[in-house]
DNA sequence: GGTAGACCTGGACGC
DNA sequence: GCGTCCAGGTCTACC
């Protein structure tokens, strides 16, 4: 069956795929030439479906096999997250107007950020990026997926993201040795079996009116997520008031403003500090120089 | 509050 | 082929 998901305006679906490397990555599969993305997905009743969307008019439109009401119903909502189609931008085009460094922002309906359909999915894969090469982050996730994440019946070499209780019935040993996710296996199976067993109740922060400090403190309760993580989940759900400074920050921060000399997080802070509450998706969508110099070498 | 060291893996490099 | 070094955030202990 073939439906369409529309989306507040300005949207670009190729945007907000491209927006971070997420597609890159299991069970996600962006085929760059169709402009083409496809994701498999386990409902709730269980069931594991293949979507493929590509961007149209009002939105994307989705092909996938047959659906009930039901499971059309939660496959919507679950889009409708992922692509934030509910997102009002005008604020931030707003607080942006007038920088050169961001004009492309609007021109591309920047803004978005692809989201997984569970904040568990986003929260395992941020861990998995931290401490490491982006290189490993896939491997890392991808072996995740193909190890514990439920089959595709007609297709079994893709899966859909392992749940929390299918993760909660491994342990630490397996995950070490054989999904090699090093001393991130803890984290990842502690998450997992909280969740599990009701004692933590992640999902409820996706809709959550919390005051932005008290919504990072419940992110940094989370054993693995620190400063950097927790910047990046609060941009997942929609918060740019912190900063992801990581090593990469530093890098382009430095070239942009202090001459390629060393700095520290507080430098970068205090660079984006004017920005107010939208400081995370100013640097997000920064125009950097490095790139350009980059581009200029190839 | 700030800092140092450990954590773990895979890739790059030298021999 | 083997050993060593390095990059990448977070946690914990310590000052």
């Amino acid at each position: 069956m073939e439906f369409s998901v529309e989306s507040s305006f300005p949207f670009n679906f190729k945007t907000v795929v491209t927006s971070h490397g997420w597609c890159q990555v299991k069970p996600f599969h962006w085929r760059e030439e169709e402009e083409t993305l496809e994701y498999i997905l386990e409902l709730s009743n269980r069931r594991v479906i293949r979507l493929e969307m590509e961007g149209d008019q009002n939105g994307f439109k989705v092909k996938t096999g047959n659906l009930s009401r039901l499971e059309r119903i939660e496959t919507e909502q679950k889009l409708h997250w992922m692509f934030g189609t509910d997102i009002d931008l005008s604020l931030f085009y707003k607080a942006i107007k007038g920088t050169s460094q961001l004009a492309h922002a609007k021109k591309k309906s920047m803004g978005r950020v692809l989201r997984s359909p569970t904040l568990f999915e986003d929260v395992v894969r941020t861990i998995l990026t931290t401490n490491t090469l982006w290189s490993a982050t896939i491997r890392m996730t991808n072996k995740l997926v193909e190890q514990f994440g439920e089959s595709l019946p007609q297709d079994p070499e893709l899966q859909a993201f392992p749940t929390p209780s299918r993760l909660a019935q491994t342990n630490e040993d397996n995950l070490r040795s054989e999904t090699r996710l090093g001393y991130r296996a803890p984290y990842i199976l502690e998450l997992a079996r909280r969740i599990d067993s009701n004692d933590l109740d992640l999902e409820s922060l996706k809709t959550s009116d919390l005051p932005i400090q008290e919504l990072r403190n419940e992110l940094l309760k989370i054993n693995g997520i620190g400063p950097y993580a927790a910047a990046n989940l609060l941009m997942i759900l929609g918060r740019s008031d912190y900063l992801p400074i990581d090593s990469w920050a530093l890098k382009v921060v430095s070239h942009e403003w202090f001459n390629g000399e060393p700095i520290k997080p507080s430098q970068v802070q205090e660079v984006f500090d004017k920005w107010g509450e939208w400081k995370g998706l100013v640097f997000w969508c920064w125009d950097w120089k490095l790139f350009h110099e980059n581009d200029d070498k190839k």
